[in-house]
DNA sequence: CTCTTTTTGTACCATTTCGCACACAATCCT
DNA sequence: AGGATTGTGTGCGAAATGGTACAAAAAGAG
């Protein structure tokens, strides 16, 4: 007789939080914290109001665990990317290609980055949207940075750059092809600011 | 006897609707479109609703106009700059500087671009603000294009950097600078990017 | 079984939102 | 002067908004 993990009194939670969550950042995602409805967030996740309340807190709770979770994935997506023993050339490419996915990807096909495309509109008057925001655009430079110092070291920068300088510049081109995306341009046209991208920052082959 | 311009009946309006968008438009920066409500744009333009929708038709075409408005004195300010013969170093040295100051300019001292900060996340689910947007892009992508081809052909670009393939990374800078601006960045970290920017596309003295 | 705890469904609330109606004001035209 | 045109102030309406109350449901504990 298996002996089962001791569970909490009350009636169970009758659906997956992290789903919901999900489903909610899809509606964030296109539409930006304040333009949506706690009906559409409903619509979204399937459920009513008292639950996705005792599920997160209030739509501004849902919102920041959303701004979290994609900041999360984000970092440890990138981190895990840059730990590998691969040339620089071959790292940036699978950057971009793999940010340029996500970014056309959704719905609309244009969503491109959560952060970059909701968060920032937020900023001003939201400290915690804020706050996230700027703290994903520091370790997003800092692991640019480290990455491009390991780069360095074994001449695979390019000539001329410091992993401190072109640090952020790198991160810049990952923001700009989210507002790209976001504001329409096709694939190909990301892929091919990527490539000059690369060769920036990369010693010549 | 001078003769007057003949004036158009009715009652003459008792306001200037240029004034009343740059105020409109200062509220729209800090908050976006669609946490910006009519209340606010009334209080700040010191107008009532039937005088706002009178002289702009209604809050999407008073948010519109304000993009239009931004994009061409962007493009203005920065076509007028890059017109002028200056070496390449100091073309871009005045453009971040002027940048910079803009995008920590406002009430907020940290609004970023007009159009990056409160366009980007309009743009999936409003066509006239994608399509200013996208325009936008494409227009400075255009400017920084032809700019670094006059340089490229006196040799004041980086060595192996193409105008072509520059371009939209000169763009994602200033992308970049906004939106770290809107972050909460401090002049002086936006200064240092700029700086490792103008390093990274031009040539070396 | 009853009691306690947690969740869900339904309904509701107070407030906010955008846009409109209309009377009055301020002008030009005849 | 009256009529036509355009602008403004006040008030309003229908709908939307984020959040809450509460009864019933679904569980564990004794």
């Amino acid at each position: 007789m298996v002996q089962k993990e001791p569970r909490p009194r009350g009636r169970p939670r009758s659906f997956d939080a992290d789903a919901a969550l999900e489903k909610a950042r899809a509606v964030f995602w296109n539409q930006g914290y304040a333009a949506t409805s706690l009906d559409e967030l409903s619509a979204a996740t399937g459920l009513n109001r008292p639950s996705l309340y005792g599920a997160f807190g209030d739509k501004h709770a849902l919102y920041t665990a959303a701004l979290e979770r994609t900041r999360d994935e984000a970092v440890a997506s990138i981190g895990g990317l840059f730990a590998q023993d691969l040339p620089l050339r071959d790292t940036l490419g699978r950057l971009y290609a793999g940010a340029i996915r996500a970014y056309s990807a959704g719905d609309a096909r244009q969503r491109g980055c959560f952060l970059i495309g909701t968060a920032v509109t937020q900023s001003v008057d939201d400290p915690a949207a804020r706050e996230i925001l700027a703290g994903f655009l520091a370790q997003m430079d800092r692991l640019f940075g480290e990455r491009f110092s390991r780069a360095q070291g074994v001449g695979q920068l390019a000539p001329g750059l410091t992993a401190a300088a072109a640090a952020p510049l790198a991160s810049a081109s990952l923001h700009s092809l989210a507002i790209r995306a976001r504001a329409g341009a096709g694939e190909a046209e990301l892929h091919a600011i990527a490539a000059g991208a690369v060769d920036l920052f990369c010693a010549p082959d």
